[in-house]
DNA sequence: CTACATTTGTGAAGTTTTTCACAAACAGCG
DNA sequence: CGCTGTTTGTGAAAAACTTCACAAATGTAG
């Protein structure tokens, strides 16, 4: 039933329960169809996407919301919360810091490290500022699952492979380079002048073809 | 030659286009097999996508370093200047504001603006933050073709139409609601919580099958 | 209880993207 | 020059993903 999930799936449920929470009514249902609507995709394409992880649908109703958003959470992992540390508290990571939707959705930062020894001891909320010399054992102390690293390049690489040492189980990366780490920790990487590049390449094609 | 091109491989250019910028030796050749290594794909794989716009391969050679770099920034139409407006001066503007990946890019912000009294006239590098109110006047006076909403979603359907309206080319999306814009004009989001979630469905994912 | 109007879940068909595999092109060398 | 060892460019095959289409459920109304 659950196997190989293509990317694109995952991506979708993530816009199907966001439509969801713009959805008042709980009792209500919705059907693949008002789904499809709202991301833009069709109603073939909802519930085949859902029923990659069972059927949890009523034929001739469509899906009660709050059992399917609940759902979704499950199936997204966030019917907990994680326990996130930061990496880099510069001009992107206090960006994210302060960023409520994370918290909103379970993700939990409970560290935060910079090398700069300026910025080291700094109150940032309910957190400060540590120095990355205690990074594998802070981590370990506050059981860290997930690692955000908005660091330079140059240091990305020996931060991941720390954090792995340390038994973190997932890394969403912001500099821009490949990291090297072993396959069962995931990395999602974000790339935002891969996102610009995408735009002008869009427009650019455009021009081209007209 | 150049017809429908798979967003997959246009993000594949932009990791090749930097994998060869970190890569001195101007007069040498690199190989679709080397190419391949520093992005996670395959050598067929790499010749394919470029096959798309053309041959500029030697065989038994590999590609001139030099020429597949221009070619790339050419495709991905980085061969020139983009004029870009900032609208939001928050905590992720700032962040985009200060990079200098996208100025070396070509990436050029020729102007900001918030809508919050207390930031319009504060000074940025060599911008000012302008007020909402002039928008549209100043997108055209400025020739302005990429803009950046880095706002509340609540904002930004009504600043993505005026941007549109003022002869807008494309939209690079921060805020997480899918906007409605005349189909000429290429939208690209970036959905921070989306990645997250596909983060924690991958490790959630790789303990199912455990 | 039966006919009816919906809407799901899912094989099968269709489309897109990736991988394969090999002829054609090219530099180097003897 | 012709032979050799590479590496490209590209049809064809394979795999992945999306769309289609319809039987099976399910609530509703008569
Ligand atoms: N600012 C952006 O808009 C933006 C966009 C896309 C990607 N990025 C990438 O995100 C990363 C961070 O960018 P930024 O703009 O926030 O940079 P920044 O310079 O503002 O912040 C980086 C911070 O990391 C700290 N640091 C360096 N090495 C460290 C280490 N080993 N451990 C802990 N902290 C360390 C620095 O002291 C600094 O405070 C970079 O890789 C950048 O390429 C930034
Ligand atoms: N901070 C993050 O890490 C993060 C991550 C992902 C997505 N986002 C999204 O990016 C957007 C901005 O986030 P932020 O954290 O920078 O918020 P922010 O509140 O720090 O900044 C938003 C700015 O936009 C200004 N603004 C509001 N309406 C405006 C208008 N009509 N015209 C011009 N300016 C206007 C506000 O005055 C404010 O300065 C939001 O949609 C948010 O959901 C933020």
């Amino acid at each position: 039933m659950t196997r190989k999930i293509p990317q694109s799936t995952v991506r979708r449920l993530s816009h199907y329960l966001r439509s969801l929470e713009g959805f008042e009514g709980s009792g209500g249902t919705i059907s693949s169809e008002e789904l499809a609507a709202r991301g833009q995709t069709t109603a073939a394409q909802v519930r085949k996407d859902l029923s990659h992880f069972g059927s949890f649908g009523k034929r001739g109703l469509g899906y009660q919301v709050d059992e399917l958003r609940a759902r979704l959470r499950q199936i997204l992992g966030i019917d907990r919360s994680w326990r996130v540390g930061l990496v880099g508290a510069g001009r992107i990571g206090l960006a994210l810091f302060d960023y409520p939707a994370f918290q909103a959705r379970g993700y939990d930062c409970v560290a935060i490290f910079d090398a700069d020894p300026a910025k080291i001891g700094e109150a940032w909320g309910e957190q400060t500022v540590r120095s990355p010399d205690v990074f594998e054992e802070v981590l370990r102390e506050l059981d860290v699952e997930l690692v955000i690293l908005a660091i330079p390049a140059s240091a990305a690489q020996e931060m991941a492979e720390r954090a792995v040492e340390a038994g973190v189980k997932g890394i969403l990366n912001f500099a821009p380079i490949r990291l090297n780490v072993p396959p069962k920790v995931p990395v999602q990487d974000v790339n935002l002048v891969m996102e610009l590049e995408a735009l002008s390449f869009a427009i650019s094609q455009a021009e081209r073809n007209a």
